[in-house]
DNA sequence: GAAGGGTGAACAAGGCCCAACTCATCGAGG
DNA sequence: CCTCGATGAGTTGGGCCTTGTTCACCCTTC
């Protein structure tokens, strides 16, 4: 489909071609702008546009099998949206029509993941705002924690300059992690640090109510494996 | 920004903030609609969005380390153009409003890749119209290669059915391919089959007008390593 | 109508995505 | 205004996908 056929089909549903076009163009044009000044675009459904940091390496020439340097830069990324990517699987056929309201089939949304939740009772809103200071995970490009650290070991995560370091590369080098995950274990591991401490209660409830039905119960198992 | 702040971008460039929320959602569900029917959406300059198929695999449950079995299936996926690339690693600036017009600016688009081209004078355009018997080439998802053989090994071409099978697969079994190379090499490779023979002559050409400024003047070089 | 730019394809290798699952927060729709 | 639902984060390891480069063709634009 081109976007000659895409303007096309955008003018059954509204009526206008010119508006279709200058839609078209527009929404593409606000798109460009706001994913260019690095602020992602995230439309419900659909999915997130967002600039992403990618770092320097060392590609090669596949015609002459010669390395080259490739300078850091900047690429757009989309990931696709819950509905999308569900519609596209084949899990949830999507409405009829939806020409103008979107009438009908919204409401049975939960058939994938939410299921038998109901856990919103206790709901304790504990430590409401986000703490600013405590998020220093660069938002650049999902640099996976290696930041979030006690404080303590902070100075050693000189391995976040390469974006998206995991933080395997932290844990060897210090003991903190792992020992902090001894007493409650799951959820307690480096999140315990952003959580203000009120996580520990928290996941204990939640734990309780989840047992029963969850599929994944043995979670501390694994983790003595080291 | 979210949805509303979308509409809201949107609403200054249309004027009319109901057709602004119309044509994002028409926009979105087009676009999924047609990624569902496993047509390309290709919106030039911005980029495809396109239906790609998943090969069964077997990840694993990061949170107990388990390996489960994913069967295939389809997700959305998303290329972004050229112009959205240049944009946002920063060559290319776009222009001041671009609201009703899109006026100046969309002229000098050769500032990245094409520089000094001017190779088109000897566009022979040899071998016109698709082959159409010859691109057997799978459109599911860049099953890259091993179709268009030369119709003797076409036979041995069992290894598509995997999804993306490279060409890898199929040249150690037939020793065609190397001996096409020999006579010119760089582009003749495998897609001298597809190229109608013409290519050798046109690449002579092409390459006498690139050498001068090209950034990989021995193409034929690493080419004899096999 | 004409011309020029963009996209697709090929190849290699390393990087980044993806899976299941839970909880918290925010957006969206009624 | 409120409630429901989607998104994000976090985890480990396997593997698809991205990146650079050149040429040909189609589509877009003037």
């Amino acid at each position: 489909m081109n976007k000659a056929q895409l303007i096309e089909a955008l003018t059954e549903r509204l009526g206008d071609k010119k508006a279709a076009g200058a839609a078209v163009d527009g929404l593409v044009d606000v798109i460009v702008r706001t994913v260019n000044k690095g602020e992602k675009v995230n439309i419900t459904g659909f999915g997130v546009f967002e600039k992403r940091a990618r770092a320097a390496r060392t590609a090669r020439n596949p015609r002459t099998g010669e390395t080259v340097k490739v300078k850091k830069t900047n690429v757009p990324a989309f990931r696709a949206g819950t509905m999308f990517k569900e519609v596209v699987s084949g899990a949830k056929k999507l409405p009829k029509v939806a020409a103008t309201k979107t009438t009908a089939g919204t409401a049975r949304t939960t058939a994938t993941r939410g299921t038998a939740a109901a856990t919103t009772t206790t709901r304790t809103r504990a430590a409401a705002a986000k703490p600013a200071a405590a998020t220093t995970r660069s938002t650049t490009t999902r640099t996976r924690a290696a930041a979030a650290k006690p404080a303590a070991v902070a100075a050693t995560t000189t391995a976040a300059k390469t974006t998206r370091t995991r933080a395997t590369a932290a844990k060897p080098a210090a003991a903190a992690p792992k020992a902090a995950a001894a007493p409650k274990a799951t959820a307690a591991k480096t999140t315990a640090a952003k959580k203000t401490t009120t996580a520990a209660a928290k996941t204990t409830a939640a734990k309780k109510t989840t047992a029963a039905k969850s599929t994944t119960p043995r979670a501390t198992a694994k983790a003595t494996k080291k």
